[in-house]
Order: structure tokens, then C-alpha cells, then sequence
DNA sequence: TTTTGATTGTTACTTTTTTCACAAATTCTT
DNA sequence: AAGAATTTGTGAAAAAAGTAACAATCAAAA
């Protein structure tokens, strides 16, 4: 439908980190090549989906033979960004920020927490492993010394769309949103991902509820 | 498009939960009555899709003045099974775990969560709030006796399809799963909703390497 | 009470996304 | 080495999702 230089859908991002993970797990089982039928069957997607999915950004297969797993990782992770050294920041370290710098794999998405800032004094100065935690009014003169990427904004949500400003003023390019909030920034070019648990919950919810609902439908 | 008894699209589930948050922001603020063209501006969307998606469950609204918040709020909710007395229990106590039993509101969207498990000794037999901690190994004797609706889990990948398996075995309807792990259950009506941070931040990694990326076009 | 203005419910249309189909290319088998 | 079996890249068709348009309806104003 379109190569390079066209817009790429939504749908078809959403489904690239998938892609991603999927060959990652492959390659762990050592397995070296895979046809688009496979991959599909893996995944409960369609062989053409994924065919017309990788299509976008040019052809990394080949005829007869299939993907190379290591080499379709590669270059989704590629477009992904894995490889620019993106930086992140953690805005609020309280139970789930501190849970994500302890146990989320920033570094296998290429991503490297560089900072943690929060407004409790018991926490500033301190570190959870290499994170120094630093207090939020020192916020804007970091986001003026360092290049940050992504700001992780684990704060309550009556602080969320403060921060987030602020982070947008400093220049990220874009905010992880755990906040339970709507975020309506005056900043056109950042680009939010919105991480809604209620959301989440509440679709789950709805599914459960119906009589029959077709799981592959999602 | 459709009415009642007619298949709702993903698309429109997934809308629902944010009308319900809008709502219930509005309803706090003291706002009586919204038109759909007002919701949409606040939300990002159109006017149409919005009256669109509702038409879908029937008319809530009237014409020439629009809907009542309160109503609405009311009518999404219980089509999102709010007041359907749904139960959880969580799976795996440890960061994530934890901080989703102390600081996430479950209730506020229709559930109670009735227990939690692990295999820490350490752990089992303390609680969290008012959340009994269990030691894994009761997890089939506790469903057989209780009507759990939802599994929440967050153990470690590798332990993740085993534990999914025991929960679809012992009648959960659906299963949230924060584990990284893409699920392939044996059980064809136990609804998976994930919640993979990994892709969510690769999709942003993605967008925020873009030269222009439209944000609406979420 | 009548008129004006606003806003929904609903159908029709447009755009986007997914699926289908098949030639071209490559591997595998004999 | 030749033929059979795979499997991709890619354009076209089908399906789904989103947008537009407008008659019907109600509220508010005159």
C-alpha cells in the first residue's frame, strides 16, 4: 500500500512492538527462520497482515525461504528506535515508580533512566539502584543540562498535567502517562502514550460480561 | 450501524471507558448536561463518532439539549458491568503486585479484590489492606470454593502461562496479565486482556522518532 | 403560543484497514 | 539439473471504521 516516506497507520505501530517481541522469543529458542503463515499462527494474526504490516516499511523477507528471525529483529528494532540511546526520566517515585525503575527492562526497549524526581524529602538524594532521586523543584534545571527524550509520569493525578507541562516546556519529546488523567498539553509536537489501568480494567470488564465474545477480535 | 443483540467493535469497547472517565470528571466538576460536540472537543474526538458509538447501546441523549452527565455516566457504567459485583484476586505480590493492591482503585470500577497469592513464605499469611495473602499452592482450592471473575497477573514471565492455565482451569472469565508475555490459553471463553508496558513504550519510542508524527491520530 | 435555535438518532457516504489473490523468486526434492 | 513446493511482495477487492448530512425532536426565546 505505501513504502517509505508515507504515513504509517496506528494500528500498524501498535503492532510492530509485538512483531518485536515475538521474534525476541523466537530467536531465544533458537529458532532461525520463520514464514509470515508461522508468525501469523503464533500470533493469531493473518499471514497477509503481517506480510502487508512489514511491506510498509520495505521488504525484509525472502521468496520461498521466509524471515531471517534475527535479521526481521534487527530491523524492527531499528524502526522501533531501539538503538538511538533514548533517555527516560521517572517523574514520582511512589509505588509504581519505584516498582518500574526496580523492574521494568527500560534497557531492553533502548531505553536508559537517567533520573528520578520526586517531592518527598525522605527519598530525595537517595537511589534505587543507579537512579538518583532528586527533588522535583530541580526538575527544569535538569531538563536544561540533559537531553531527555521521555518523561515517565508516575505521580497522583492532581499533579499530572502540572508536570507534564513542565516536562514539555524542558523539551522531551515525549510522556509515559500512568496518571489516570486526560493529559492536554499545550505542546503540539510531544507525543503522549497514555498507560490507563481503569481503562484497561474496564474493557476487560465489558468483555467478561458479554455472553460470547470472539477473543481474536482484539 | 447496529443496535441491540448486534456485535459491539473493538473499537468502540475500547472508547467506552473513556467516556466513563470523561464523564465522571465532568459529573465532579458540576456539570449537568453535555452535548456530544462538547464531549467530543474535550476528548479529542468527533462529534459524530461519539453519537455513533452510543447509538450502538441506544439513544441516551435528547435532541436539542443533549445528555444528562449524570445519566450517561450511569447508563456507560453499567454497560461496563460496573455494578456487576465483579472479583479479583491477584497473582504474584511482588512490586507490581503490590503497588496495584495498595494503590490502585479497584473498586471504582466495579470490583473487590478477594485475595492475593505468592510463594513467598514470608509473605504468606501477612495481608495488604484488608487483602489476604495465600500461598500459591491453595490457588485451585480457593477457586474451586470462591466465584473469582478475574485473575490479575503479575508473576514473572516464566511462571505466567502455568499460572494462567490454573485460573482459566478454575473458572476465572477473564485474565488481566501484566506479564510480558503473549498468552496462549487453553480455554477458548477466558477473555486476555494485556497490559504490556514493553509495547507501549516501544510504540512511543517509535512515534517520538518521527519527524512529524500526528498526535490525534491515536 | 409560536418561532427560532440546538442537538440527537440514524442513514448514507468516505476513508482506512484487512483480506484475498497471484506472479515472481527462491528453496527443496528427486 | 529439472521440476515441485514454498513463500514473499504487491496490487486489487472486501470489510470495517469513521465522517457527514439531515429529518425529527426538544428547549428556549419572543
Amino acid at each position: 500500500m505505501k513504502k517509505t516516506g508515507e504515513k504509517v497507520s496506528n494500528a500498524v505501530i501498535r503492532r510492530l512492538p509485538r512483531y518485536y517481541r515475538q521474534l525476541t522469543e523466537l530467536r531465544l529458542r533458537g529458532v532461525v527462520r520463520i514464514s509470515s503463515g508461522a508468525l501469523a499462527k503464533d500470533m493469531g494474526l493473518t499471514a497477509s497482515q503481517i506480510r502487508q504490516d512489514l511491506f510498509c516499511f520495505g521488504g525484509f523477507g525472502q521468496q520461498g525461504y521466509g524471515y531471517n528471525v534475527e535479521k526481521l529483529r534487527e530491523e524492527i528494532g531499528a524502526i522501533l528506535g531501539i538503538n538511538r540511546g533514548n533517555t527516560a526520566i521517572i517523574l514520582g517515585v511512589g509505588n509504581l515508580g519505584h516498582a518500574l525503575i526496580q523492574n521494568f527492562k527500560f534497557g531492553n526497549n533502548g531505553f536508559s533512566v537517567t533520573a528520578a524526581f520526586d517531592v518527598d524529602d525522605s527519598l530525595v538524594g537517595t537511589k534505587i539502584g543507579a537512579v538518583q532521586i532528586y527533588h522535583v523543584d530541580e526538575l527544569e534545571e535538569y531538563l536544561r543540562t540533559y537531553r531527555v527524550d521521555v518523561g515517565v509520569l508516575t505521580v497522583p493525578r492532581v499533579f499530572a498535567a502540572e508536570m507534564a507541562q513542565k516536562l514539555a516546556d524542558g523539551g522531551v519529546k515525549g510522556i509515559w502517562n500512568f496518571a489516570n488523567v486526560e493529559l492536554k498539553l499545550n505542546a503540539p509536537d510531544v507525543i503522549v502514550e497514555n498507560v490507563h489501568f481503569s481503562d484497561s480494567l474496564l474493557a476487560l470488564s465489558y468483555m467478561i460480561g458479554e455472553p460470547v465474545y470472539d477473543e481474536e477480535n482484539k
